[in-house]
DNA sequence: TTAATTGGTTGACATTATCAACCGACAAGG
DNA sequence: CCTTGTCGGTTGATAATGTCAACCAATTAA
């Protein structure tokens, strides 16, 4: 395992990364994919803001975007107002029940975190974030 | 871009990472898939080995790997040879084509490399892949 | 007012991951 | 030997994710 690249040290990362967050989020009987999440934490933040907001923050393709905020619309989970200015455009925020379901992620993704960043202190991970970011901008 | 957690820094540099890969692999005329290479540089490495070891090192499916492997098998990149002392094994290697194909991918890979490591110290890098690793095997 | 752009939707498709069933070969215990 | 379990590999089915292009209605710019 020591003789690996960036590359391959990005990959099983991020396999790894997302098998522990679909094992937390099924123990914690949240039937909801990864993308819905991340897509549901998203809007948690930036709350209230359109659907090309979240494709921008996330840097995802807008196409996706629509189908998983169906998803989230079909379980009540967020709602759409109609954007004052711009008949185009549409509101999103969390239901009720969508800020439950976000503390109930939140408490996942602590968990996994913990488990993540065991025997790391916080000057590593400030590290690995700033240096993630300076590649993301170095790749974008 | 800068309130971003662990979790949606890995999302986003896997995403720009995968990109700028499949972007070069296309401007070489590499007719190729991530995963595809991803197999092929591993059997670079390790060659000769099992189907079975490449997706323990990889930590993918071996379903998955056997598609692939199929593949690189029907584009004349790799072959099978029988294993010596257990006849459900087979040993996989590169043909001369198979070395000329992993030659042009890691002229892809140095140049996205070269990108995704501009005004990164060594140092750094190296900081990079010690806590990534620290990461995988917390999570493993 | 026309033309270009934007927010969003839909369709089609490729890539990647997951899981279970299965086959032939092997290994160990009786 | 047998039988039972395991192992390397294959196949099928399906889900999750990503990509691309076409399209509509609303907006903006020329």
């Amino acid at each position: 395992m020591s003789g690996t690249t960036v590359g391959e040290s990005l990959h099983q990362l991020m396999h790894a990364y997302k098998r522990a967050l679909r094992q937390a989020y099924a123990e914690a009987g949240l039937a909801l994919t990864v993308s819905h999440i991340r897509t549901l934490k998203t809007l948690g933040h930036q709350a209230p803001c359109t659907a090309q907001h979240i494709a921008h923050h996330t840097q995802r393709d807008k196409a996706q975007i629509t189908r998983l905020l169906r998803d989230l619309l079909d379980a009540d989970i967020i709602v759409r107002t109609p954007h004052p200015d711009d008949r185009r455009s549409q509101m999103l925020s969390l239901t009720a029940h969508g800020q439950a379901v976000l503390a109930r992620v939140d408490t996942c993704e602590r968990q996994v975190h913990a488990r993540l960043s065991s025997g790391m202190a916080p000057a590593d991970l400030e590290a690995f974030l700033r240096l993630s970011r300076l590649m993301i901008s170095n790749l974008n």
